[in-house]
DNA sequence: CAAGTTAGTTCGCGACTTAAAATTAGACTA
DNA sequence: TAGTCTAATTTTAAGTCGCGAACTAACTTG
């Protein structure tokens, strides 16, 4: 049982983080209708939005007229008031994405790379943050997000457990800090749910405070919100819908079991059925071998009957997240989930609704992903700028008198 | 986006909870050590102790020495502040009991009947509140909870469907308040989420904050457990484990869908697969069936077999929530579920490391449920119970000038 | 330019928590 | 049996906070 007091001085706290979210979601607002939207009196929006504007992070934003009376002054959160940087660590390679606090990208670098080795990853990330950090001042930097392939435990410092990378229990939040990236809030997250948190504030999941984005592409996950946050279990690994078995004793995953869902919609599970049905592929890469066969579908029985079954199952795996977090909104987004869900979007909400339970499947709407897999940089990116709406920016300067003591 | 402020009175109602809460879980504790451990001020502490005393939601009980000073006062919830009744709607017959603030069982009636006709049900749980509550002042009683098999719809008024039953939309909620019940906060909710809840409270969850009690009986179900309270999706009917897809394209289920989990290890699912098997059963009901299985299994073959997979199936079904959820501690509950757990648990817990992920599996223990499906109707008496813990009994009497004006 | 409107501020109040001082309530001592 | 100690509570005084009411600011209208 944690500590659990309340002190007066929560109640600050919470009213500021609940006026700055507003005005970070909703767009500019006037004072005014910051008090209706809230509930909080004209009297307390005042005062606080007074104290976000000397703070800095709230600047004016023009005034808009109101037939016969005063005009109401718009707010809204300064986007200069600092930046955040997210980092993508792909299969590939690395990207690190510079943006200030409306979102807007202001500066981004790439590396290729194979991040087999994650003391390399740590270094190149630490290299990127500075590259990409150059143009602005040192104390504008709010915060580093980085997501990753793979499960991150959350503890004292962000452990990183990737099959794929061949990571076991990397420390990569120490590493990156030890590879120079200190005095600046680091958080690192799954890849997935970083893409998750991504289409929840700018993309499909907008406006829901339920919601399952399923990811489909050459692995298979999920990030399920509730209540307008992300779930994260007892240590922070929850949501590997991936490895959730749905044919039991079917075909073999890479993670060591069988039946994995992955195994079936994937994009290797995807082309390997579809080469056991006799169809050869030539080389190339999975991305354009599932294009490939999309394409071939329209021509290629065998290629239209692997594509359905993929649906299928894909259609399973979804009833079974209706089933178990009955959400308000499914988004269905990576590249292969995109690249399906064009094409077969009827027939995977079909079999959605033949293997969910009527109650839960009638509650739900499903929907494409807006952003596509770009959008993991911008999800990590929005890590350090939840701390930020979450605390509110403590208020008032860190003890300016402790220094005399 | 729903109003959010935060008042300087939210801060008493939290504040009075958390004590009050810790003394309902933790037993008699002094204010010294209640300051201790929630973090509040010994002042505070004894000013809201004062005022819970006063309303009588508390009482001392007693004093310990402590070497040399002013000895500590004992302060516990007081058992005889009221009384919540709990009722068990099951597919043979309803149960309603009576029980202090101290969770003690006061009083208890059964009646059997067949709940195909809800108007029968409701006024049934009516004429038992009444029977069970006649030995109590009327307003000695602060809620009525009602678990239901099938899931509850939380709104405005509860309403039902379960699919076993042949209830489709039934307002459970407003016909047993049309039955009698009224003036009396009643809460509806699905059984196995009534049933985890009480593991949570009195059971094998004790203590966890991240738990998932899977249910096992003639139907299958879980309670998921997130930052301990009960996890409830959009509309509340999150956690249908059951009808989740393990078998892609396998046995029919009753509920339309195939491959259901409740297919191959509910008890139908079970029995069922024996038969296939080539052994015919005599009649009896499922629960005989399904104990004389388990014996057979010592001299049978075949019956050991069935039982066997359906230990794999099973643990299969608990990776899944394993990998979705991340919890800390698994339940593994219901008649059945505990039947088999006592004697293939090995297998069990085998079959959920084979298919789930190594990390979340490690950060999970699997245990036995501690309470026999009997607890569906303390379960179900904890709802009110919670609802006072949570608006922890509004502060001071209900507007007792309203009356004048 | 006076009247009418709507937005935003200021002021004083009541409710809260807290730190510090004061007040118990036994145990121990001489 | 009065005096001394120690530790648990209660009081007291101070500082925060949000709220409602009264007040001021900034336009539009006729």
């Amino acid at each position: 049982m944690p500590p659990k007091r309340t002190t007066v001085r929560d109640l600050r706290r919470q009213n500021r983080s609940t006026l700055l979210s507003m005005l970070f979601f909703e767009g500019p607002l006037s004072r005014h209708e910051l008090g209706a939207r809230t509930g909080l009196s004209a009297a307390t929006v005042s005062n606080v939005t007074g104290e976000l504007v000397e703070d800095g992070l709230v600047v004016e934003a023009g005034s808009v007229g109101s037939d016969g009376g005063r005009p109401r002054v718009l707010l809204r959160v300064n986007p200069g008031f600092g930046h955040v940087i997210g980092v993508d660590v792909g299969e590939t390679g690395i990207k690190v994405e510079l943006f200030d606090l409306g979102m807007t990208q202001v500066a981004a670098v790439e590396h290729a790379m194979s991040p087999a080795d994650p003391g390399a990853v740590a270094r190149l990330i630490a290299a990127g943050v500075a590259e990409v950090a150059a143009g602005v001042p040192v104390s504008s930097v709010l915060g580093v997000g980085v997501g990753v392939p793979g499960t991150v435990e959350q503890g004292a410092s962000a452990i990183v457990h990737a099959r794929t990378l061949g990571w076991d229990g990397v420390p990569l939040e120490e590493m990156v800090r030890a590879a120079g990236v200190f005095g600046v809030p680091l958080h690192v997250e799954n890849g997935a749910k970083t893409q998750g948190q991504a289409e929840m504030w700018f993309g499909a999941g907008r406006g829901a405070r339920h919601v399952v984005v399923a990811l489909v592409g050459s692995g298979v996950g999920a990030a399920v919100v509730t209540e307008g946050s992300v779930y994260r279990g007892a240590t922070s690994s929850a949501g590997e819908w991936g490895h959730t078995t749905i044919v039991y004793g079917g075909r073999a995953c890479r993670c060591g079991s069988s039946g994995c869902l992955e195994a079936y919609v994937g994009a290797d599970g995807i082309l390997a059925r579809y080469q056991e049905v006799g169809a050869a592929f030539g080389g190339g890469d999975e991305q354009s071998g599932v294009d490939a066969l999309i394409r071939a579908a329209g021509s290629s029985e065998a290629a239209a009957r692997v594509l359905e079954e993929t649906a299928g199952y894909l259609g399973a795996g979804i009833a079974n997240l209706v089933n178990l977090f009955n959400p308000e909104r499914i988004v269905l987004g990576g590249w292969a989930g995109l690249a399906l869900g064009e094409r077969y979007f009827e027939e995977i909400v079909a079999a959605t609704r033949v293997h969910s339970l009527r109650h839960p499947y009638e509650q739900t709407s499903i929907a494409l992903g807006q952003l596509g897999p770009d959008a993991v940089a911008v999800g990590a990116a929005t890590l350090p700028v939840a701390a930020l709406l979450d605390r509110a920016a403590d208020p008032r300067k860190p003890s300016s008198h402790a220094d005399i003591a």
